[in-house]
DNA sequence: TACCAAAGTAGACAAATGTATACTCGCCAG
DNA sequence: CTGGCGAGTATACATTTGTCTACTTTGGTA
């Protein structure tokens, strides 16, 4: 047993997993987001689309709810990094082209904001067309049949809710008289109904532009209202 | 052949069903808002569950995809005129109530719109307790894999959206500045999330106070989100 | 009364599905 | 060289599914 470089199984991430598997994994993407369900795959349709024997597929997933699980955690990962980055680049971009200060109003520079809110929905409808799959799988077993990946996913989007949230925080972009769990709770209605929209725009391609226009409008509509009302709320109350 | 009575095919609405074709929407009903999705229901589990001979199936149904129509506009109808009545219910009564006048913001008597939107909030959710299958399916159909049922939930959805910023303009629960445009566009993404958060109502009932409030809030903030951009709008620009 | 269409049942069939057991192949350690 | 192990295959079998054809029941009309 050499102790110097073995042992890649435990540690070393996920040791360049086993072809069939891959091809399985892909398969079912390939199959959910245009016909079936994740919940509602045959094994052997699977196995079939990824042109492999039926019982290849025992040899790496106990259920259909098992591969299911493994797709979400996949798409997961595949997702929620990414999707900070974009964030992250998309204030950068907002904030290189401020002039001086623009007015202000109930705290929020709203001009900042609309760019940032720009930015950032531009960014992460591009990365939607990149990733459609993906994204209507999340969607589409968000409220799926299968209890178990129904909850999967919802923590899933919980996660990107809380993302959202600190990143929201992070670049000041709500006046600080919202409260956290304010922010929070936009957040999640944020995402909630940007994964939403994200099906629309793949699947009506000629109103994409229209797509992103609304997004835009509704954050910022979102994001004035709870300013408003917050700053109302520390006046009196 | 009697000119009077006669013909309740063709004219006379539905003519009472077969009592097949009725048993077998509800075991539809019953298994959707459990286990499966509708698109993938088979058609033999269903006369199973209604404890019929799979070929009556073919007598009132030529797919399954047939019989999720039937199923989408037998919701629609059960749900759209309820939901109207609802609304108009929670606006007399959040009105009657009413001292003197309250202070405006923006063109928005606050005090009236929140007492409003707590009642048909109230409302909704207590009918949808007293209809979850018809919700579980509307939502979970929505986005699910068969593009038959999803575009025609989509068009119920709209008709759903539709009639609210109808109601919003006719009991003027948003400020002559807002567009009517603008109003739809509420009204669609707040009937959305609505329909989104019945399906946690239904599912966490610990939480249904919290979600009820968390409604609120949400409606709240982007009617006043609204009403303050197209304000601002409307001095400059 | 006799009839007829609608509603429902019976039985059969090929096809597809999930699963079990047993086999092959390539690879690395000893 | 050899033995073992992970990955993939072959074959088989009981179930289940969609669908076809043919039969029975039923209620209303002529």
């Amino acid at each position: 047993m050499q102790t110097a470089v073995g042992e890649q199984p435990p540690a070393a991430e996920k040791a360049t997993e086993a072809p069939g598997k891959t091809l399985l994994l892909e398969a079912a993407l390939r199959l959910t987001s245009t016909s079936r369900s994740l919940s509602n795959l045959g094994l052997r349709e699977l196995a079939r689309e990824a042109g492999l024997n039926p019982n290849t597929f025992y040899r790496h997933f106990k259920d259909v709810d098992d591969l299911g699980l493994t797709v979400i955690r996949q798409i997961s990962t595949q997702l929620r990094q990414p999707l900070r980055d974009l964030r992250r680049e998309a204030a950068e971009r907002a904030v290189q082209s401020t002039q001086a200060s623009s007015p202000m109003l109930f705290g929020i520079d709203l001009q900042r904001g609309r760019r940032v809110c720009h930015e950032t929905v531009q960014l992460f409808f591009d990365f939607v067309a990149q990733n459609p799959e993906a994204f209507i799988i999340g969607v589409r077993e968000l409220h799926g049949a299968s209890a178990v990946l129904r909850t999967a996913l919802q923590e899933v989007m919980d996660e990107f809710g809380a993302d959202m949230a600190a990143d929201i925080m992070a670049f000041k972009l709500l006046p600080d008289v919202v409260s956290p769990a304010v922010v929070l709770q936009v957040s999640n209605l944020i995402s909630r109904n940007l994964f939403q929209l994200s099906l629309d725009y793949i699947g009506q391609p000629e109103r994409q532009a229209a797509i992103c226009a609304l997004a835009e409008e509704q954050i910022v509509m979102l994001f004035t209202g709870a300013s408003v009302l917050q700053g109302l709320g520390q006046l009196k109350l």
